[in-house]
DNA sequence: ATAATAGTGTCTCTGAGACATTATGAC
DNA sequence: GTCATAATGTCTCAGAGACACTATTAT
């Protein structure tokens, strides 16, 4: 044991929670209380410390902090991003934020004074404190990747869904448009999707097929990695 | 500040360390020290404490324990992998260790009495201490994922290599064989490696053209996705 | 019927893999 | 020349995208 073993760094967890609002792509943000003595009041990732007498591990603590933040809700999904360390990223001293990146439908948030709403941070040019507007930046990249070869972005949507929305929502994250065709069999050939018989979402047009995810274990935890 | 703030894991760093032994796939691995009172002398990944007061940050900390141990060398990949989490993982209490995957050219590791290799761990069904094999396995499918669509297994050597060693990685990494042909012209629209004119490999046979990695800076940590 | 959107079918082009062929050195 | 391996060329097949077409409801 030596001195350096002593200096233990500050050890936090970051979220960076995305949710649709009327097609387009937002992030969840909780603004910081006024009596912390670093940034307070500012609008910030949700975050916190990692509470090691009752987190069973970093993902547990990054569900912990949700719950009390935004409510629980059991169709989050939750996947580790990164970690982001260093001696300046916080005031307070040498740091580790493990990041997670997270995706819940928009009627699952309860926003209130703390919790809101952000259009796309970078497109707003708003600027966060610590280094969230970077680690916002590469939660974007991960779910954006994800989104070209998985049925990621049908966890923003709480029960049901049709395959023209979840279409929109492909199209809002890559930033293109996609052939409705193609999309469609694609999504058929992952076999993810279960259709739910006789659900139709009616409009003013002909009725549209519902679908749910297949299993809810693809909600959690997923490998990082295309298997 | 409450209780939960001041008991504070352990933070460490781990490192999968790669290398290509005659053809086959071995960890570098490490034997813990006589002194240490959590499995002393038994064989596990290369690792230590980080360094507030030294490191600049997480990745540092790794590059800092390599040198130490396999004597520090350039040409190392080194990319972040998953952070290791909860109470009991460490007999000294609830801890967190940042795992780094990484490859080397087995020219580059300093082979002592406590560095040595070990022909991939899971088939040598080596058991080793803390949730090291877990972290190993992930380490793997992650090389395996990145050599599907990546450059990433030319780091497995040090200068230059011909394009059939190269590929003689690749079979080994994935398990599988590949075309000939098809390889050579996707490696070729990747546009990563630099012909080196008037180089090649002799044998017995027709000299084989010699490449080498296009920019040093893919050697480092690179984005954990596919852009 | 018409409007509006859901859902499917067809065609083309590209790219990966299977396989064959040519190239170049040592001997 | 032969042998061994490097390097390239050709063919086929499957999948993605472009686009057109059909289906089903409300009005």
């Amino acid at each position: 044991m030596n001195i350096n073993e002593i200096i233990t760094p500050i050890l936090t967890v970051d979220i960076v929670l995305f949710t649709i609002v009327r097609g387009e792509l937002h992030l969840v943000l909780s603004k910081r209380t006024k009596e912390t003595n670093v940034f307070p009041e500012r609008p910030a990732l949700i975050g916190g410390y990692v509470h090691a007498n009752e987190d069973r591990d970093l993902l547990d603590s990054a569900i912990r902090i949700l719950k009390n933040k935004i409510g629980f809700t059991k169709s989050i999904y939750l996947e580790q991003l990164e970690a982001f360390s260093g001696p300046y990223r916080d005031p307070r001293g040498w740091s580790v934020s493990q990041a997670y990146c997270a995706i819940v439908p928009l009627e699952d948030v309860k926003i209130n004074e703390n919790i809101f709403l952000v259009k796309e941070v970078e497109a707003t040019q708003m600027d966060l404190p610590f280094d969230h507007n970077l680690i916002i930046n590469k939660a974007f990249q991960r779910i954006k990747s994800k989104s070209t070869y998985s049925i990621l972005p049908a966890h923003f949507f709480k029960d049901n869904f049709t395959l023209t929305d979840l279409q929109k929502v492909y199209e809002v994250i890559l930033g293109q448009k996609i052939d409705k065709s193609s999309f469609r069999k694609r999504i058929n050939d992952m076999d993810i999707l279960k259709v739910l018989e006789g659900k139709f979402k009616i409009g003013v047009q002909r009725p549209a097929q519902l679908y749910s995810l297949k299993s809810d274990k693809s909600v959690w935890f997923k490998s990082n990695i295309k298997s």
